[in-house]
DNA sequence: AGACTAGTGGAACAGGTGTTCAACTTGTTG
DNA sequence: CAACAAGTTGAACACCTGTTCCACTAGTCT
């Protein structure tokens, strides 16, 4: 293997530092609020090294959000298959986690205008329909349709839901299939 | 009655004018595309108009998104409550519709940054509950979390779902209550 | 008639934007 | 060592932004 370069190591880590810092910024500001400028304060470096790392803030944002939503799918996956699990998920992504909520929203509105973004923005139903295995393709649909609905729902409600509001409803859901 | 003011008369009809023409742009641009000067070019008018109709951006923003979410819960209320209508709803919604649709979403995301454009973006959920009237509280949260994100989700489809393939889907969400 | 009001629109201001450039430091390789 | 590559950064460019100002027209009212 080839020797490692301490100036790539460090662009590396600088270059995923600038990552963090955008979606603090996406998740602080939404995407009207990343800018070269804004994103550079926030991760403490100079304007030019996001353009460096970057080329254009289409790039940059468009990296944001899909690392986002891969992180966002992978820790779905994580979760044990259960009304209470997935309404306890729920909560937390529209309590605790709300920000990253928010930039997973963020992406699916951008993706609806960019096809490019698509396959990203569909990480987590497409997670899950593999995971649920060869059930019932539209008992499947319902259930992918339901949570997403819950989701979205929860971060327009005045306050988050609580889990044990939410479970029968995801319960309700899952029976269907 | 008052007699009519010509000049406002104008006024009110120059008001409306701009008012379509900021949701054609943010049919088109997303909300992101909203500008003074972009607004003003789209519907014809000098610039300053558009600040003398709504002194800022945000107005301007705010009111055209509440009243595009109106029209839309008034169209919504048009449709009989059987799966098959449903479903045509939504591909109509995804397919010659979409950018209502896609502007209905972007309001979803900023009232979830700003409580105060919150119960214009539950409208159309809450007049639902309205209409389905003193069902089971728990299958009505189920269904209209479910249409949401059939919604949702078809914005994001490579291609418009068709009515008869979401026909199934919405039946069983409709028939859980 | 004159006074008042609603609406019009061109010009401009101050400030912010994305991006480029070129000089510079630091690290790696032959 | 010299030659090259990777990364760093302040300054600057051209452009676009929201908003304000003010002179102006045209309806309405007494």
């Amino acid at each position: 293997m080839p020797p490692p370069d301490g100036r790539r190591a460090r662009g590396d880590r600088r270059r995923r530092e600038i990552l963090a810092a955008t979606l603090r910024v996406v998740e602080r500001d939404g995407v009207a609020g990343v800018g070269h400028r804004s994103v550079a304060r926030e991760a403490g470096v100079p304007t030019t090294s996001t353009t460096y790392y970057y080329a254009t803030l289409d790039d940059l944002l468009i990296a944001t959000l899909t690392w986002s939503a891969d992180e966002m799918a992978a820790s779905f996956r994580r979760v044990a298959l259960t009304p209470a699990a997935v309404a306890r998920f729920i909560a937390d992504a529209a309590g605790p986690h709300r920000g990253r909520t928010l930039a997973e929203y963020e992406l699916y509105l951008l993706a609806a205008r960019r096809p490019e973004l698509r396959a990203a923005a569909r990480r987590w139903t497409s997670l899950m329909a593999e995971v649920a295995g060869p059930r019932d393709p539209v008992a499947l649909r319902a259930v992918l349709a339901g949570l997403d609905g819950l989701l979205i729902q929860a971060l327009i409600a005045d306050f988050p839901p609580m889990a044990e509001d939410l479970e029968p409803v995801v319960s309700l859901l899952m029976l269907g299939g």
